[in-house]
DNA sequence: AAAAAATACGAAAACGTTTGAAATAGCCTA
DNA sequence: TAGGCTATTTCAAACGTTTTCGTATTTTTT
């Protein structure tokens, strides 16, 4: 029964009348006489008349369709984010193509060659940790597709489009919150080191400290590389110090998790010695017994959605005019 | 800068050669000689040339692209189908299209919509809670679209091509454990009516109490709507009763979040009177202090793999060999 | 040396759509 | 009645590939 689809030919056949008369009847054209338009919108309602993407794809020289990179989608946050772009691109008649590098540089690479491929007109991305060359990105803006950053920051490559929140002011505001609740010993869980975003974060961390009148000790710095044993390795150096912090600001929500659940295992009984906020403001949360002190929220929805705004002007507005860089205000959410 | 893309016309005015020999260079056709290939592979590299999706998918009438609908990307459980779907596909090269139908029957049609204009080749897709008619699906594969259906089974049309795991052994194997723990009064949080999936889970819970020797109580069953209120007016609900239930088995660990947290709640000081066992395995569970009983383990990532696995053997095939149903054995986690 | 076979390449059509220019028809005006 | 409008429709090229078939060239066979 592999009928196959109706095409703008055989409405025009059907009709005897011109395969442009029918495209333009189907797109409404002023040119075309009222009688024909609806002639030809009703037929092609009959036979379930579906446009061929390809062929327009190719006679335009334009897809409509958005890619995004991201590097996982168990984060919930980067899902959250996916709903802020979809609802702005599907307004605007766009489609949105998610893919997954899994912080992998060489997927990533993949990726973007099957976006270049797939003529996307513009790409969102996230970079994997991995990520410290940008060649292939700089490919594709050079092939005439735009990219904006979101989220994680490149390192090195200062000029860039990219949207994110504001991590040097939210960690300051944390170290803050901390502050007042009476902490002095405070460490920081930093990101890995191939990100801009760890820096920031670190810096607002630094900056908050030094308003607090509060020494910078580099033994409570320690960088994580995303990975839950990477966060116990972290934890277990800073409870083997002589003064063990009481509270510790974490790069994400996750390592939270994860330097939580290292302290519940260490000691069951004593555990809530030690505070934590990260960044995330994760919605499992909610469910949590025992949460952490409080989160920034990153604003991920308000991100994505600001990320595609940004990719849309570009695509559309002229070609230079210099790079943009959005930065969100993190909210601080106490559990 | 805008330099349009270098097609396989350039790379044969540049050699002097035509644009078929080319094309053909470019797939290694025994017909072209080993020089003019090597020539033509080399230019090619040179001018970073990318071959345009559009122009092939319009040729071969074959887009290589996978269409995936799921209800929502925020349950880590889908994300992990996504992962099992992803990776089969990337090996036998194509590319995965996900979209999100947010539950809503609306979106779910206009996403059949999307897809039927990219010409994917194929559709796995997990129908919304609202979905109860099937039409939109059926016009894809009256179109020659095969449709996998998974995770979610469509009711009322029993004849379908289908993946997921086997819920009436699953809940049947949940019973026995709440049993052996020496629960009696167990009630049942189902699924939506309009999912088959939730009919299958509740009869393999009272098939377990039949052969427990249990009497089936109709009042310790509550149909939920996959909402957090829904689940927590069910709570309510179980609570009020003369003799509450001692544990209870969910549709989606979801639930047992909701129900849990619900409990906690209400009685803050005698939490843990009650037990619980849900489906999903929800990853997020490795962070909680206070756990479920057990989970049963859908086999997401099986399932997708599964369910794409089936969907290539439609794809390539002969046309009608009646329809397949898989049901992966669930496992029971224990926490 | 002629015929046959193998090798390498090219011409052209096709996929379905859009779009500006050109054509046609009908009608009005002078 | 010729000329000029307007309203509607058609022509034809183009987008970048793939693929069938044909042809020219070379090599092998007799």
């Amino acid at each position: 029964m592999k009928r196959s689809a109706p095409t703008i030919k055989e409405i025009a056949k059907n009709l005897n009348i011109s395969v442009s008369t029918v495209s333009k009847a189907l797109h409404n054209h002023p040119s075309i006489g009222l009688t024909t338009k609806e002639r030809v919108q009703k037929l092609a309602r009959e036979l379930n008349y579906v446009p061929n993407q390809a062929a327009i794809q190719l006679r335009k020289q334009k897809s409509s369709i958005i890619g995004v990179i991201l590097p996982t989608l168990i984060d919930q946050f980067f899902t959250l984010t996916v709903n802020g772009i979809e609802d702005y691109a599907l307004k605007n008649n766009y489609n949105v193509f998610i893919t997954q590098s899994h912080e992998s540089l060489t997927r990533e690479k993949e990726l973007v060659d099957i976006m270049q491929r797939a003529q996307v007109d513009g790409v969102i991305v996230a970079v994997s940790k991995e990520t410290t060359s940008y060649d292939h990105f700089n490919a594709l803006e050079k092939a005439g597709i735009p990219v904006v950053y979101f989220v994680r920051q490149p390192k090195g490559v200062m000029l860039r489009n990219w949207v994110s929140c504001n991590g040097n002011e939210a960690a300051a505001k944390a170290v803050d919150f901390l502050v007042a609740q009476g902490h002095r010993r405070i460490a920081h869980l930093k990101g890995p080191d191939s990100l801009l975003t760890s820096e920031h974060r670190y810096e607002g961390y630094k900056d908050a400290l030094l308003r607090n009148n509060i020494a910078y000790n580099a033994d409570l710095i320690k960088v994580c590389d995303l990975t839950k044993a990477g966060t116990q390795k972290a934890m277990k150096e800073l409870l083997q110090m002589d003064q063990p912090p009481t509270a510790v600001l974490c790069f994400k929500d996750y390592m939270v998790l994860d330097a939580m659940q290292f302290l519940r295992k260490q000691s069951p009984t004593n555990k809530k010695k030690m505070e934590f906020i990260g960044f995330g403001n994760l919605p499992m949360f909610e469910y949590f017994d025992e949460k952490p002190l409080a989160s920034l929220d990153e604003r991920p929805y308000k991100i994505g959605e600001q990320a595609i705004v940004l990719l849309l002007k570009l695509m559309n507005g002229p070609k230079e005019e210099g790079y943009q860089n959005i930065n969100l205000e993190c909210e601080l959410i106490e559990y």
